[in-house]
DNA sequence: TCGATGTGGTATCGACTCGATACTAAATGC
DNA sequence: GCATTTAGTATCGAGTCGATACCACATCGA
């Protein structure tokens, strides 16, 4: 018998089944979004790089972020990239601070495939049916990935306005305790690279 | 300003959240299947592959129903199948019934490697750490699961003693309504193609 | 019994991912 | 200044994946 077995109960493991149903979930997701990319050339890669980008804020639309982002590395992305950049979905610009660092910036056309693909209609719809918008699972969910991220020293990529670096300053008004800039209220929202959880 | 806030809260609306979640832990999972993987040379769909054909009955156990798990086409899977048959981790054997059909089989070098790789080390320790055996979070996921199968029209791939052609004979005597075949405790526990809700 | 149709599986091709390695350029630290 | 680190690119090979075409067998209806 396998040690995947509790012979008493003669059933898996809770971690197998939890195991199994992200899996699961996981590569309908892909599938989906393979279904979605398709009509626009698109891999599923390419879509999550542009939803990245369209979430995340001034100091984290660099390819290094998005490497650590998805979890890549760094050459893998650079392909990514170029493709991204000929179909004209995105728009690279030269740091002036870091001239090592580039900055990436959707285009209109960018932000419109992305606006027609993700979420793909099926997790869409299924999303938006959920009782109470889905508010057990995105706890669920959330309490996971903060487990994972840190047990595998990962950065956190949070919105900036949850981070500790994050100041409040006045109706409206905020400032990064990090590099000192001020940040309006819309990119409190945005996710953040240097993100740390405000309890640490 | 994009339709994906909501103006009024400033705020992505909720099956965005859920959405990114959903796609970032499936990428989290992917990646560290891929590492698993690598130590015997194997890509993330084979462990899958393998990890299936574990967990699934004998009316379960070929090319076409690992294809419609999998959510891949048949093409693509026969090429997987092939390469994990010449390494030696999986069986092929002519069914007796149906001349056109292959069943498939772990060797006991394959258990041996699913044993080792699956679930990846960073998942067995989040999963086994979360309290209640993670009852909120499977819950969720099963829901969630359920939903975009009968939205996508899937099989369910439930356990058999989920189904409703499932029977109790008497203590530990169960029989399929189906294929009318007597079935085991174990048989009882393991994934089938067939499966329907029983509530349908 | 014979053909039409459907299903299970394989083979081949091209676009693409991904890691590995090697490389350049710029920032940082001593 | 010189070594080290970091950001990014270029190139290569193994492999995924969908598309298409194909074969063997089952099933169904006349």
């Amino acid at each position: 018998m396998s040690s995947r077995y509790r012979p008493d109960t003669f059933c898996f493991v809770a971690v197998d089944r939890l195991y199994a149903l992200l899996e699961r979930i996981g590569n309908l997701l892909r599938t989906e979004e393979r279904a979605a990319g398709l009509r626009h050339g698109l891999q599923p890669v390419h879509l999550q790089a542009l939803r990245y980008l369209q979430s995340c804020n001034r100091y984290s639309n660099t390819p290094a972020a998005l490497t650590e982002y998805l979890g890549l590395t760094k050459g893998t992305v650079s392909q990514t990239l170029l493709l991204l950049e000929e179909k004209g979905l995105l728009r690279k610009e030269a740091s002036t601070e870091d001239r090592r660092v580039v900055h990436l910036f959707l285009t209109d056309a960018g932000r419109a495939v992305l606006d027609e693909a993700l979420p793909p209609a099926l997790f869409g719809q299924v999303l938006g049916g959920l009782p109470e918008g889905g508010r057990a699972l995105e706890e669920a969910l959330t309490g996971l990935l903060r487990s994972l991220q840190s047990a595998n020293a990962q950065r956190s990529f949070g919105a900036c306005a949850t981070c500790r670096h994050f100041r409040r300053e006045g109706p409206g008004r905020f400032r990064c305790g990090l590099t000192e800039e001020p940040l309006s209220r819309e990119d409190s929202l945005l996710l953040c690279r240097e993100h740390e959880a405000a309890g640490a």
